[in-house]
RNA sequence: UCGACAGUAGCUCAAUGGUGGAGCAUUCGGCUGUUAACCGAAGGGUUACAGGUUCAAGUCCUGUCUGUCGAGCCA
């Protein structure tokens, strides 16, 4: 007898077949069972009646508990009264293991308790929409880049320096070389890639440790970054649209049941086609003093300072929910203060306090989900900015490199996947965009 | 690192400073169309830890630990 996925259940209709799975939930009603069967591709409802299984299935059947691993035969047929729903009658079951009181019941659970227990509640159907969420945004992002001439790059995970030299980094020892860290960029490595090969982008795990908890950071996130020679700024907003339009409506196409799963409103996700509103800092800074958005910091005394939001500080939370209110897509900032952003981010030609930078900020609160820029190509200028950051200078002989032989107009940007499937799926916290989420104050299971 | 809030049964939560309870889960019984099924019964507690105030502390105070959210940092 055919062994059968339940996602595929619709084709089998009056058929006989085989599921192999594991015990969602079972209720029983005297003289007849309704076993839910999970198989990873999907959950369905049998039905077992008392008087059409030996006494043996019926027996075995009142003993199984939650998460058993079984293996059932049954006839597919439609649900009596829903439309679109079908459901096994049961005719022979295989008891693989009657598994010992499952800790994840079908009530509320807090996220500690989920966490703790995060190798079994991604069994849960909406953890498991998630991850296969997840999977298509990265299947979306590779099939983007193939069909549009990105060669895929792999970038090194040991580095011998930090590559923005701002953010924390994880160290480790390596061998007779001295401190190795743990890498949380691609970026230069991908724009040799660039210069070697035209159009490259990685896709990894990029590590950061800052102690950041809140429900947009873990310390072990994936990134894609995709580098190109001969992009401008404006290029490079063209091919930010161009891309997470491609993806966001592919995952609407092929997750169609995933995203009902999980409960997302997918009208919001409709929206997200070219052209996305493109704004400069300044003009960011601008809705921010018309809405009378304030910057609020504490000074060095411990006391809060509220004051008008002056030119050069960067966005916190409540700033670019402010901007993002405006518009229902994706908004694109461009052109920042330089002194906030990288030393490798090329000075606008026009205003030498303004760095090419761009940040792309997700509708619905989910704040920044990308952060590119035109790359620094000019060899002096990028000397000079790695002696002003205080950068070690040998180490980045290399980098310097790409400016001495031919250096070009490049531009690049990075997307944080887990922040792209938060927004997605609408998540409460990035914990849950990634199967097992590393945080300052977690790393087992 | 800093700030706010929280920690009570396996899980989710109640309990005016005065005898610590309920739902789910587990075990047993009942039920032929249930959708987190329902009905009846049973077992299940060092109220995070340490100290203090009080005739009396889950409840008030101090410290520690753990967690959640936020700031900074950023994808």
């Amino acid at each position: 007898m055919q062994r059968i996925f339940i996602n595929k259940i619709s084709e089998y209709v009056n058929q006989e077949v085989t599921v192999k799975g594991w015990l969602y939930n079972i209720r029983s009603s005297g003289k007849i069972m309704f076993p839910e069967i999970r198989d990873g591709s999907g959950i369905i409802p049998g039905v077992v009646v008392k008087s059409a299984v030996s006494e043996k299935i019926w027996e075995d059947f009142s003993k199984l508990t939650q998460e058993s691993s079984i293996i059932v035969k049954g006839t597919v047929s439609k649900h009596p009264k829903k439309e679109n729903v079908y459901e096994l009658q049961i005719s022979d079951l295989e008891i693989l293991q009657i598994a010992e009181p499952y800790p994840i019941s079908l009530k509320d659970h807090g996220p500690e308790f989920l966490m703790e227990k995060r190798h079994l509640w991604m069994r849960s159907p909406n953890q498991a929409s998630i991850l296969r969420i997840r999977n298509e945004i990265i299947q979306s992002i590779r099939e983007y880049m193939y069909n549009n001439g990105f060669i895929l790059f792999d970038t090194p995970i040991f580095t011998p320096n930090a590559c923005e030299g701002t953010s924390t980094l994880f160290e480790t020892e390596y061998f007779k070389l001295g401190k190795a860290y743990l890498s949380q960029s691609g970026q230069l490595y991908a724009e040799a890639g660039a210069f070697a090969l035209g159009k490259v982008y990685t896709l990894g795990p990029t590590f950061r440790a800052e102690n950041s908890m809140t429900r947009r950071h873990l310390t072990e996130f994936w990134m894609m970054e995709p580098e190109m020679a001969f992009y401008d700024i404006e290029d490079n907003m063209d091919l930010i649209e161009d891309f997470l339009e491609y993806v966001v409506q592919r995952v609407l196409i092929n997750c169609k049941s995933e995203l009902e799963q999980i409960g997302r409103d997918i009208s919001k996700l409709q929206n997200v086609k070219k052209p996305f509103p493109r704004i400069t800092y300044d003009e960011a800074v601008e809705i921010l003093r018309k809405k009378d958005i304030a910057l609020i910091r504490k000074t060095e005394s411990g006391e809060e300072e509220i004051k008008p939001f002056p030119w050069g500080e960067d966005f916190g939370a409540p700033h670019e929910e402010a901007i993002v209110e405006s518009y229902d897509k994706p908004v694109m900032v461009h052109r920042w203060p330089a002194e906030a952003k990288s030393f490798y981010m090329k000075r606008d030609p026009a205003n030498p306090k303004i760095a090419l930078g761009v940040d792309v900020l997700a509708p619905e609160g989910f704040g920044e989900i990308i952060g590119g820029s035109q790359r620094e190509d000019d060899f002096d200028e990028l000397k000079k900015r790695i002696i002003e950051h205080k950068l070690p200078l040998e180490e980045f002989q290399w980098y310097l490199d790409l400016r001495r032989y031919g250096s070009v107009p490049h531009s690049g940007f990075g997307l944080g996947i887990e922040r792209m499937v938060n927004w997605i799926c609408n998540l409460d916290n990035i914990r849950e965009a990634i199967p097992f989420a590393r945080r300052p104050n977690r790393i087992t299971p």
